[in-house]
DNA sequence: TGCCGTGAGTTGCGAAAGGAAACCATCTGT
DNA sequence: ACAGATGGTTTCCTTTCGCAACTCACGGCA
């Protein structure tokens, strides 16, 4: 099976890994939540060949996670921002930091910390369940087909 | 730059995503979630090319995400099973299905529900702050260079 | 007027990774 | 003896990477 096929499967988890499940695109993203705008500083910062930067930034602009705007005219130069869909990707990136700090700790601490402005703490994102808001354990939640694809079966 | 330099940054998200990073892994991931730990049901649920589903099942093995055990002898069977470090996952996985959920829905809705057990709601993974508890605001969050970084620095 | 520098890409090519199918090995059931 | 299940490995071909070089449009400047 082919990437571009994984897409139509009736799963959210292949249709986001179709969009954002990629290497470089992950590290670009990291790039546009750290407030990086321009190709040069994508090329950079990520350490990816310019031609895939070149790629990964019009697909994500294609899927409306990144829009590219003018920022100058004469000659003309462009900035690539996050969508309101790319920000959404904001509590996937928390896990991936969270999860690199806990298991990749090299003994010298956090790369990066993150400080709560409204608390004053250095934390980190803690899932919990949106309806009752219970720090979530994943034994406590059960899994069962959703309409998409009992619709399907049925 | 090459993906095993990748793991070396001072970078959180750099060296998650040089071992769980891969479309492949993130679909045998998603599998291992669900219960699924044989390999010939990796092959089948995830679409994979047999010989993918074996690279990506042994390096998961070698970073300690899954374990593979023997569970019958004569002829050897083995399963792989999330580790304590695999099961910390679990955060991005519901990241990445509720992102998928709120902006891949097909008109159909969701593919997957999770129930929450504790209170009985068709859920979502809501990230809040590990230390005063709110809502996570991505504007109400500054990040800066954590130990690892100021030592690589100074 | 020519020349340099900057930003944003594009092109070309050898090397690495991916994808599909065939093949192998071990044991069980009939 | 032979088919079927399980868990891979090998082979071969195609696609994608990774790197360097090149282009293009402009602005400054001497």
């Amino acid at each position: 099976m082919k990437w571009e096929e994984i897409g139509g499967q009736t799963c959210s988890i292949a249709r986001a890994l179709s969009e954002v499940g990629d290497r470089w695109t992950l590290l670009v993203l990291r790039e546009a939540f750290l407030r990086t705008s321009r190709f040069g500083d994508f090329v950079e910062r990520t350490g990816a060949a310019r031609n895939l930067v070149a790629d990964r930034l019009h697909k994500l602009v294609a899927a409306d996670v990144l829009e590219r705007r003018v920022y100058q005219e004469k000659p003309e130069r462009f900035e690539y921002r996050l969508t309101q869909k790319g920000r959404d990707l904001y509590p996937l990136m928390m896990a991936l930091v969270h999860w690199g700090d806990r298991w990749h700790d090299d003994g010298r601490g956090k790369p990066i910390e993150h400080v709560h402005r409204t608390c004053g703490h250095v934390m980190h994102a803690e899932p919990t369940c949106s309806e009752c808001g219970e720090r979530l354990d994943p034994r406590q939640v059960d899994v069962r087909p959703g309409p998409a694809l009992l619709a399907e079966e049925g």
